[in-house]
DNA sequence: CATAATTATTTCAAATTTGAACAATTCAAA
DNA sequence: TTTGAATTGTTCAAATTTGAAATAATTATG
């Protein structure tokens, strides 16, 4: 960390854990990413089907939310998922502004295929810490992500 | 996480830590982005300055590496900058086919007024963690980074 | 009830990023 | 040497993502 000392003990204590988050994000994703691909599918892509999968429909705001990307973008993602026949819109019978989005029975397939495989892949990637230091290392994160959330 | 409770003790727990390092960075890092953007700069292009301005002139693909993006990017990023007068291309005199950039004076003045600014504010995001908890943070990163860097 | 403000989604243009193709250069081995 | 493989940076096309309208529907307020 040469180039991070020179502001102060605590901003470089701060710039310390905001860089190696990213190394560790970045490259995990890269990793992750990649594995997807071997699926036919893009990451985003991916995440929706697992959050159809796992929660069952949900309309096109709430995956947003989820996933932490634009609405925008989200309308293009599940364009794609429908053509592949994999997702289907369904219009929302309590909000007529509302779209359901549901996986279709392909979908379903798909997800029940690959879901485990990648979830196996994930886990050989995080097993390069041993599980306690898993533990401790979700529940940090989960504290700075949920506080920061929460307070900015 | 009720969604990834269904995959063995394992896998649920490193589909955990996947997704806290996925929250915390992506929450983090919008919030660092969106700092950045009110010094009327990219975050890839101050990404630049940085490393520029903390270990000194250094060539395009040296930049690649630190970033962790493509060269194609690169390019444009450095462009960017070059247009906007804060960085400069030379030759490198060692190997021909590479090109050194460096900071401007301007492009130096700029980066010594606003990466103190950056950095309070990254530490009062990250002092959302007690100090104890921070270190203990980079450290677990700081394996999970490395490692998976070397070994994948 | 009527009007305004908010919310959900889509459309569109612009910015960003990647990856492949390419040109120039370096390096290693025959 | 010199041939060929590898590396450096750029260009280009395609994919991705965002953010700002635009549209439609709902909710709140007077």
């Amino acid at each position: 960390m040469r180039s991070t000392k020179r502001y102060g003990k605590k901003i470089d204590l701060a710039l310390n854990v905001w860089v190696k988050l990213t190394r560790a994000y970045v490259t995990f994703h890269k990793l992750s990413e990649e594995n997807i691909r071997s699926f036919g599918l893009t990451g985003p892509q991916f995440s929706v089907l697992e959050s159809l999968g796992h929660l069952g429909p949900m309309t096109t705001g709430v995956l947003c939310k989820k996933q932490l990307v634009s609405g925008g973008n989200m309308t293009v993602v599940i364009d794609n998922l429908e053509k592949e026949g994999l997702v289907e819109r369904i219009p929302s019978t309590e909000d007529r502004r509302a779209i359901t989005i549901r996986l279709t029975p392909k979908g379903k397939r798909l997800f029940d295929e690959i879901f485990p495989q990648h979830a196996e892949y994930i886990a050989k990637l995080t097993s390069v810490l041993p599980e306690e230091e898993q533990v401790k290392l979700a529940e940090l994160l989960k504290k700075l992500g949920t506080t920061l959330a929460a307070r900015f």
